[in-house]
DNA sequence: ACTTGGCACTCGTCGATCGAGAGTGCCAGA
DNA sequence: TCTGGCACTCTCGATCGACGAGTGCCAAGT
């Protein structure tokens, strides 16, 4: 009857299974953990939590392994994320701290997120379709091409060259440039790119027919680069780490390395988190809708300046992993690449 | 007594051995290929090559395999580089054609090689330091900070922030911001790197006493940039592909994912090219330096703006690979890339 | 109404044994 | 120098049986 106890064993064999990888029995429970009770009376119980759908005996004899749904009930109810030591959270700290421009806190973070988890870490670069435009610079190349360089607030910089079909190198087209340059960060700079982009239009209806040609070809260039997809990008780290825990999945670990280039899928499940995006949001096993990771979970959480979050991270891994410890190593990395970010930031 | 018939053999061995995957014995031998001998005869010619340290028996009663040195010869003397097919070399074309800015080029070309050969892809950024300076901008940010954004001739772009500790925001420090860049620019635009970084020393020598700090604070960490070693970066992709080759790895494929993890070390085995640059490189198993990476294959090519190569791609597979094949889509994208960054570079 | 000890039963694992098949090395003859 | 023949070796896969872990259920205890 007492559910609690029912899922102190199922707690129990999580811990265990985790530890040991190996199938858990009743013997081995009441050794481990102090329950109060006899073996028979762990064989009930676990009898209960396998019509429960909570565990799982391999063949009938066997011990018990966790279901999806068991370490979802672990998650949620039975675990607390474990504070990190205090030296963990310092390393964290300096790692991060040398960084010197974005690629490098991205690339650091999902080193760092590796290593500390010894999995496979995931970064998404911060979005800019939710950042906004620090300035944009124009450089004249050659006679009538100009090179664009879109400067935004996370740090990132994007370019393109267009070619505006007229001569720039005479003072007439000096003065055009410089004009087209002033105009455009007046409109856009330090605005949402959203905002951005529907003003930069407007600007462009506005100007002189005479200019009109050369700003539209800068602005479309930019319109381009503000909505682009493929400034969409994550960057992995950790591969090496699913084959030492090979024996986690039952089909090899090729699909799952597949699943991992398909970088637009994994975007897309990054970008799925849970409401509070102060909460670290796991994602186990078969809830899991991409093909190939279906053995797997996915511990990730947003990051990003302040409240806003533009981004994600997270590790993924065998279901069968240290949940807490994971969670609580996400969510340090991320509140301190989210620090990070805040002072490179501070205008 | 006649080598040419055993070269024969052993490039019949390496073809089926890598057609196969299954060592070959001397019956099968006779019987896919028309050698116009005996299998006996072709047994004592394969003593032979075994002696020579060409090839080698798993145990005793099995087919023979190729050793290292045995690919070696068969790649030096007894292959020829396929030509592509039309098809492909349009796919090439088309596929590259598309990418938007070197970003993206890379990452293109990286995915281009992988699926071309299934095998798993290495692209080398094009390195700065053998690179030109196109132009340097000067972005304020704040009160007394400058956004130093370097565009460099291959299309990449770096920026750093430093903190001049002057007021730039006023008409003097504005005037200073222009004369710093017009300087710099003067200097420095079009140059190589090594060049621009002395001249830029100089520079700052022959700098007013009153602008000094302010010029020496961006010049250095604009000479930080130049030869940054961060700058050296790769881009994997075709993992999964290894998992698929797995039965040609004696010891699972950990050890492999964790070489290509460290980039420094596949940076230095990348940059180790053969003497002329229109050659393809192949490096065979054990010839390999790095540790975990000695039952691989890597095949690599120097690529960038027309003669000057400024950086390498490759291919990393087993060592039973199909060698002319993988050569000739090396060599194929190499070219390619070459010509869109030549392209993508003309003033 | 739970819990507990006991016990029969089920399966998967491990190791040994064995036969089949593939391939070799060597020899004697052309 | 090549060829056919033949004895030998070694791996691979299947089969078998003992072993052990773990369960499910039952009857007795609290």
């Amino acid at each position: 009857m007492s559910e609690d106890r029912r899922l102190m064993v199922l707690r129990a064999i999580v811990q265990d299974y985790v530890q040991t990888s190996e199938p858990v029995g009743s013997k081995a429970l009441v050794e481990r953990h102090h329950l109060g009770v006899s073996a028979a009376t762990v064989r009930n119980d676990m009898a209960l939590l396998e019509e429960e759908g909570l565990i799982h005996a391999p063949h009938t004899s066997a011990g018990r392994v966790p279901t999806d749904a068991g370490y979802r009930v672990f998650v949620d109810r039975l675990s607390a994320v474990k504070p990190l030591g205090q030296g963990e959270r310092r390393a964290i700290g300096q790692f991060l701290q040398g960084a010197v421009d974005l690629d490098d806190v991205v690339d650091r973070t999902v080193r760092l997120l590796a290593s500390l988890t010894r999995q496979v870490a995931v970064v998404q670069y911060p979005s800019l379709t939710r950042s906004t435009v620090r300035h944009i610079e124009l450089v004249p190349m050659g006679s009538s091409h100009l090179m664009i360089v879109l400067i935004v607030n996370t740090g990132r910089v994007e370019q393109r060259v267009v070619d505006t079909g007229r001569v720039l190198t005479d003072p007439t087209g000096e003065a055009l440039v410089a004009s087209i340059r002033s105009g455009i960060n007046e409109v856009a700079a330090g605005v949402p790119f959203t905002v951005a982009a529907t003003r930069l239009r407007r600007l462009v209806d506005e100007a002189d027919d005479a200019d009109r040609a050369a700003l539209e070809a800068v602005v479309s260039a930019l319109g381009d680069a503000l909505v682009e997809e493929r400034e969409e990008r994550v960057v992995l780290a950790g591969q090496a780490n699913l084959a030492r825990a090979g024996a986690d999945f039952p089909r090899s670990i090729g699909p799952i390395l597949e699943a991992l280039e398909e970088h637009v899928t994994l975007l897309r499940l990054l970008g799925q988190l849970g409401d509070d995006p102060e909460l670290v949001s796991v994602r186990i096993g078969s809830e899991n809708p991409v093909t190939g990771l279906q053995t797997t979970s996915l511990v990730s959480m947003g990051y990003g300046s302040g409240s806003e979050r533009v981004a994600s991270l997270g590790v993924l891994g065998p279901t069968r992993m240290d949940y807490p410890t994971t969670m609580a190593s996400v969510r340090a990395v991320a509140r301190y690449v989210t620090e990070i970010l805040d002072e490179n930031q501070a205008t």
